[in-house]
Formats: C-alpha cells, sequence, structure tokens
DNA sequence: CATCCGACAGACC
DNA sequence: GGTCTGTCGGATG
C-alpha cells in the first residue's frame, strides 16, 4: 500500500487531504470485495475489466463509481451510469460524499494497484491496522508512529478498569436475580445505559482506542442479549456517533473513520453469528464523530456536548509526550493556550496538556478520565506543578498503572516507560493500583492514591532551592563543560600526550562522571582555570581543541552557550570545590541497586554529571547511604526510564534528616566508617559490582543494614515494617517542617 | 545562575 | 540483537 501511494504520488499532484481520501476510499472498497458488503458486483472485477491501454478513462471510471457508491438506489440519477456501475450499493457515511480529483493510473501504478486487490482484505484487523497503513504510508512518519501504535493488551489496560468491568459486574449481577421479569427490566436498563455512553479520545491517531472500545461494547451487548429471555431486541444499540475523536493529522483522521466502519461490519457479522439477526451494515451509518482538529485549541464539550453533567463520558487515549527539550514551536503554543493563567508550567511534559484539559472537563460531573503518559509526570519536578491544580479541582485518581515498559511492535524494549493514570470527580472507594512485574499483574486496593502512584496522601513535594533541615550541608549540581567533549581525555590520549607534549600535562586532572564512579574508570579533562587564553592558544594541540570548543559553543541554540565563546578553555558552569573532600551522588543511577553508590572524593578531581556536597561529614554520608534514604529517593525522584536520577531541588534539599546529638551523630558516622572500610576490603571490585544486587558482599550488605537500623532509630524507637511505612513517615514529617516553614 | 530531563543513546555481551 | 545502565547540553525557572 505504500507502493501504491508512492507511486501515485510520484506521478500526480494533488493535495493532502486528496490523496489521503482516496487511498481511503480503495481501502474500504477491498477490504467490501473481500467481507461481502458489495453483494452482487465487485470492485476487483470492475477494476481488472479494465483495458491496460485504455488508463486515461480509469480517473473517470473510479469518479463515476464513487458518485453511485453516494446515491440512494432509489435515485433516479443512478439512470445516467453505466449498467455495470449502478449494481454497486449505496454506501453513504460520508465516505464518497466529497467531489473529488481522481489520480490518472500509468501502467505501473495500475499493475501495483492489481497487486492490493489481490491481497486478503477481510483479515485485516481494524484496531492495529491503521497504525501500520499510517506508518507504511507517510514517510516522516514510518519512524516514529510504530512507537506511539498502542497495542491491544495497552488499549484494555485503560478500558477495563474504567468502565468495562464495571458493567461486566453489574451484568454477573443481574444474571443472578430470579425474577424473571425484574431481569429482563434490569438488563433493558443496562442495554440502554451503554447504548448512551460516550467514548471520546481527544488524540485518537488512527483510532486504537475508539476501535477496541467500540468492539468490547458491541461484545457485552451480545452477552445482554444472550442473557435477556423476551423482548429480545433484533438490533444492535450501539453506535458509531457514540464515539469521537480530535486527531491533528488529517490522513489518521480518515484511516480512523475508515477503520470504524470496518468495526463495525465485523461487529455485525460477529452478531449475527452469535445471535443470528443479520445487522446490515449499508448504508454506512455516522462514522463516529471524529474531527480533524488540534485537540488542545478547541473547547472539548463543543465537539462531545452533555445534556447533563451525570451523562456517561469517558475520556481514553495515548496523547503525545514531548519533554521540554522535544516539543515543536508549535506544541510550546499550544501549551500556553492550555495552561494560560499558570505561573510555572513549561517544565511539564506535552502530555500533561491532555490531563489538564481534560480534568476541567470531568470535574464536577460524571465524566471520568482514563490517559496512557510517560511516568515522569509521576516524578521529580512535574508531580506538584500539574498534580496541585488537578488536586483542586475536587478530583481524585481512582486507579493508576505503576510505570511499565512500553511495549510496541518496533521494539520489544521500548523507549519510555509509561504509567496510566484514571481521574474522576466521585471519591470511590476502594481505589485500584496495578503493578506490572514481568508477566504478573499485582493489583492493590487502597484507599487514596498519591500523585506519585503509591498509596499515600495527596502530598507533593516541591521543589526546594535550600535544605529543608537546618545544619546539614548544601548540595550542588557538579560541574557542566558543554566542550563537545573536546576539554577530556581518555587514558590512551593522556598517554600520549604525556609523551609528545608533556607541558600540557600539569592542567589535567582526573574526572568522575557517574560512569567513572561507578565502574572505576579512569577519565582526565583540561583543567585551565585561573590560566590565560592567550597563553595556552600558544600551545598547537590546545589551541586546536579550543578552536573547536568556540565554534560548538557558537552554533549553540541556548544563549547563555553561544556567549561563552570567548572562554572556551573553561567548562560552561564551573562549581569545583577549591579544597579538602566532598561526596559525589551519580545521577542517574540503576534502579536495581539496593543503595545508590556513593563516595568521598577529593577536590582536585573534577565531578561531572553527578551532584557534589563539599566538606561533608560522614554523618552526612551515613544519612544519603541509609535505606531510608533511599526509600524516599524512590518514590519522589525523577526517573530515566527507570534508573533513579538523584535530585538537589526534589530530593536533597526536601529530605527531613534526623535530629540528632552528638553522641548519636558519632555513632552513625562510625557505622558509615564501616561501610567505607568493609567496601575496601574489596579492592578489585568497582561500586557497580559492590552494589550489584547480585555480587554485593554479605559483609557490604551487612554493614548497611546496621546502619540502616541506626538511622530509623533516630526517627522512631518502633521499628518500620517496610518501605511504604518509611516513606508515609517522611512524608508526614516533611508536611510538619514545611508548615512550620510557613 | 543552577537544575532537570530525555516516545533516549550508546556500550557491552 | 538483546540487555543494561548512564552522557550531554538545551530549556527552564
Amino acid at each position: 500500500m505504500g507502493r501504491l501511494f508512492d507511486a501515485i504520488s510520484s506521478s500526480n499532484q494533488l493535495e493532502n487531504h486528496t490523496m489521503n481520501v482516496f487511498l481511503t476510499r480503495l481501502l474500504f472498497c477491498f477490504f467490501a470485495d473481500d467481507t461481502n458488503i458489495f453483494p452482487k458486483q465487485s470492485f476487483s472485477q470492475l477494476i481488472k475489466n479494465h483495458n491496460i491501454h485504455n488508463l486515461e478513462s480509469l480517473p473517470k471510471l473510479l469518479s463515476d463509481f464513487f458518485t453511485i457508491l453516494n446515491l440512494e438506489e432509489s435515485s433516479s440519477e443512478r439512470a445516467k451510469y453505466p449498467a455495470h456501475l449502478t449494481t454497486f450499493p449505496y454506501v453513504n457515511g460520508g465516505l464518497f460524499a466529497e467531489v473529488l480529483d481522481v489520480p490518472n493510473f500509468t501502467p505501473r501504478t495500475y499493475r501495483i494497484l492489481l497487486d492490493c486487490i489481490d491481497l486478503d482484505w477481510s483479515e485485516i484487523n481494524p484496531d492495529i491496522f491503521g497504525s501500520m497503513f499510517q506508518a507504511g504510508i507517510n514517510p516522516e512518519q514510518r519512524s516514529t508512529l510504530g512507537q506511539h501504535y498502542t497495542s491491544v493488551k495497552n488499549i484494555m489496560k485503560v478500558i477495563q478498569p474504567l468502565f468495562l468491568d464495571k458493567l461486566y459486574e453489574e451484568l454477573e449481577k443481574i444474571k443472578l436475580l430470579k425474577d424473571i421479569k425484574e431481569k429482563n427490566k434490569r438488563l433493558s436498563a443496562l442495554l440502554q445505559r451503554i447504548s448512551e455512553i460516550k467514548i471520546f479520545d481527544p488524540a485518537c491517531g488512527s483510532g486504537n482506542f475508539l476501535i477496541i472500545a467500540y468492539k468490547e461494547l458491541r461484545k457485552l451487548e451480545i452477552e445482554i442479549m444472550k442473557a435477556m429471555s423476551e423482548n429480545l431486541s433484533m438490533f444492535s444499540h450501539i453506535h458509531l456517533d457514540q464515539f469521537y475523536g480530535l486527531e491533528i493529522d488529517d490522513f489518521a483522521c480518515e484511516i480512523a473513520r475508515l477503520s470504524m466502519w470496518l468495526a463495525e461490519h465485523q461487529m455485525n457479522m460477529l452478531f449475527e453469528k452469535e445471535l443470528n439477526f443479520y445487522q446490515p451494515t449499508l448504508p454506512l451509518k455516522n462514522s463516529g464523530r471524529i474531527h480533524c482538529r488540534n485537540s488542545l485549541r478547541e473547547n472539548w464539550l463543543v465537539f462531545v456536548p452533555r445534556q447533563s453533567a451525570d451523562d456517561e463520558v469517558y475520556i481514553i487515549g495515548n496523547p503525545p509526550f514531548g519533554g521540554t527539550n522535544n516539543r515543536t514551536a508549535e506544541q510550546s503554543k499550544d501549551m500556553g493556550q492550555v495552561f494560560s493563567g499558570f505561573r510555572i508550567f513549561k517544565s511539564l511534559d506535552y502530555v500533561t496538556s491532555w490531563f489538564w484539559k481534560g480534568a476541567n472537563y470531568i470535574k464536577d460531573s460524571n465524566a471520568k478520565l482514563a490517559l496512557v503518559a510517560t511516568n515522569s509526570i509521576c516524578q521529580g519536578e512535574q508531580v506538584a506543578v500539574l498534580w496541585k491544580p488537578i488536586f483542586n479541582l475536587g478530583l481524585s485518581i481512582h486507579f493508576a498503572y505503576q510505570a511499565f515498559i512500553w511495549a510496541n511492535n518496533a521494539r520489544d524494549q521500548a523507549a519510555v516507560h509509561t504509567v496510566i493514570i484514571a481521574l474522576s470527580a466521585e471519591n470511590f472507594y476502594p481505589k485500584f493500583i496495578f503493578k506490572e512485574k514481568g508477566d504478573e499483574l499485582f493489583l492493590t486496593k487502597v484507599k487514596n492514591i498519591s500523585p506519585y502512584l503509591f498509596e499515600g496522601s495527596n502530598l507533593f513535594i516541591e521543589n526546594r532551592l535550600t535544605p529543608l533541615s537546618s545544619n546539614v550541608s548544601k548540595i550542588y549540581l557538579s560541574n557542566v563543560p558543554r566542550d563537545n567533549n573536546n576539554l577530556f581525555l581518555e587514558k590512551e590520549e593522556f598517554d600520549y600526550l604525556s609523551k609528545i607534549e608533556p607541558r600540557v600535562i600539569k592542567y589535567v586532572r582526573r574526572v568522575i562522571g557517574g560512569d567513572e564512579l561507578l565502574n572505576s574508570r579512569l577519565r582526565y579533562c583540561f583543567w585551565f582555570k585561573d590560566e590565560s587564553l592567550d597563553e595556552l592558544n600558544r600551545i598547537p594541540i590546545v589551541r586546536e581543541k579550543l578552536e573547536k570548543i568556540k565554534e560548538f559553543r557558537l552554533s549553540s541554540t541556548r544563549e547563555g552557550t553561544v556567549s561563552q565563546f570567548t572562554t572556551p578553555h573553561l567548562f560552561s558552569e564551573i562549581r569545583q570545590p577549591e579544597k579538602g573532600n566532598y561526596i559525589l551522588i551519580p545521577s542517574p543511577s540503576s534502579e536495581r541497586r539496593p543503595y545508590i553508590p556513593i563516595d568521598f572524593l577529593d577536590s582536585q578531581i573534577i565531578a561531572i554529571n553527578s551532584f557534589m556536597i563539599p566538606n561533608a561529614t560522614l554523618f552526612e554520608f551515613g544519612i544519603i547511604t541509609s535505606e531510608i534514604h533511599n526509600d524516599f529517593v524512590r518514590v519522589v525522584t525523577g526517573r530515566l526510564e527507570s534508573r533513579l536520577r538523584y535530585s538537589a531541588k526534589v530530593v536533597y534539599n526536601n529530605f527531613p534528616f534526623p535530629e540528632v546529638d552528638d553522641i548519636q551523630k558519632a555513632h552513625i558516622e562510625q557505622l558509615a566508617e564501616d561501610i567505607l572500610l568493609t567496601r575496601a576490603d574489596y579492592p578489585a571490585m568497582t561500586l557497580a559490582q559492590l552494589y550489584n544486587p547480585e555480587t554485593m558482599p554479605e559483609p557490604l550488605k551487612q554493614a548497611h543494614q546496621t546502619l540502616d537500623r541506626a538511622v530509623e532509630k533516630l526517627y522512631r524507637d518502633k521499628p518500620f515494617s517496610d518501605a511504604a511505612e518509611r516513606v508515609a513517615f517522611l512524608f508526614q514529617r516533611y508536611e510538619e517542617l514545611t508548615k512550620k516553614a510557613v
């Protein structure tokens, strides 16, 4: 089909929309041929019978053919067309309403068309073919669309807990009724109810969510009808116009509409098979209320109107994600409109726009929402910014899927971790937290779901510039080079330079980022702080590197970087401690480790990609490496996919350190030192190996556990039973401390 | 002026 | 080609 598209567009000058509609019509006809929608005549024959030497008349034939499909069978207009066309039925549904410029066919494109016709279209699965098709057609979308495609499994995670499970529960309850009359009455009422449900996907793409939701409601309807013993309805009560979609891409929109018809036809066939009532597919009804619009610039109430606040509306979908560095100018403008009136919002992901608009749609109503999102909206700096205003609308999270790996057809392990979050104005009890571990699914019923998607209060940890706890050392982000790697030296280059240009060696320092710290890698960098640029430029090797840095900085889109082209010998940001030791905390670091590995370093060693606590004490080391601190990190910190990304403003500065006297402090310091000494017993192991759960030496585990218990005891005498209890305790402490501060 | 993030990126087996 | 785990620099507040 991609070949057909390429062939047609290379030999024709058609508008995008025209091309999209034309291909959609062809697809419908292929499908109609193979599934008996065209009972008397076949489109394939019509095309195949056409004389290949007379291709210039093909557009006229197709154009007439499209007109016929748009003419009611009783219409006198039909008589004006040849007999082999008028045996085709009236299709309607808007698919053939528009008068189209039909493209010309070359012998080559005609052959490709015949190849397409010969495929078996009856087997196509409308829930997935849209995305496949779209990816195959649109060159610039070929690379990205596969990633946005939502599998049926993932769609079910959204719609089952949102409404499907409850409807089936209701059906099962009714089935148990003894009184036949009452039972039938209740079944009719349920039928009526599902015929009034509205499903809305505000970023519907090619319609996956709408199609699956439609099919599932039709299946439920069949079950309801089977349970009825009288007044059996002979037709389906569920209509495509209960399904609403907004989609910015015109082609995706056309495909979504088409897919809804295909799904309807398939469900009609199932309906007939299960209940023995024939459902005519033609003429097509309104194919859902799917509009090609920028969802974020529209008032959703106009597209999905409500008779009253009691209407049963479900907003579902998987809107696009886009972090601050990954948005188009247009998308940033969208966010400006959606979050107008917000003082801070630009650090939010693009996907949160749909949450905020959705939250405003469902507030004070019976409408509910469940959307897929990147896990970053429930971690780190975004949490307070987004969830505070949402909860202030009187909404709560009534079910959630904790972060899971996004699986798609492109790659098994996708490049993002996702969550599913459902919001409603109704305060359900219990609320459900779903957690996937491998192939297993765990369900916890809880009283409240925190914005971090754990059981707990609606407390948010806000960005804080200085430590909440007094008498704690300040933490700093490490140095930032912005040098395009020109100030750095690997071990080999360092050795080489030592030989050929020994006068630069005095400027070289060891440099440590997460990688070097954890894996004991040796890496060096030029540290030209306090050196004269003119002097440095006299050394050819250095001069060459500095030229490259100058060029790199000048080409940056970041103003601050550009202005530093005059100081190419310096790191872009320098915060290196002048003397003494500092604690280095890598960011990020694997979540598999029971503790984030941290270490003391000499100030001569330059830090990058991490956090530094200059002049830190063993006490601070002990607290940061303790289990309770790591528990806190796991809940609140931002993550790189699932990796823990330590942070200053979210984690360290908000962590309620325990209050201690000198004796208690000395005790912690001694236990912290024990850890360092135990590590030193394994000089051949890297920190990554020492803290790998599979290779962590038993004595080191012991030393940590001893420290863990001692730190816990500083908070309260009674031991905690698990991480959840420790974090709940810390949150409470945080709340008290922040209240006091006001 | 300092920090957080990545519908990732790149190394390693 | 899976699997594992952290670079780097822009945008932001």
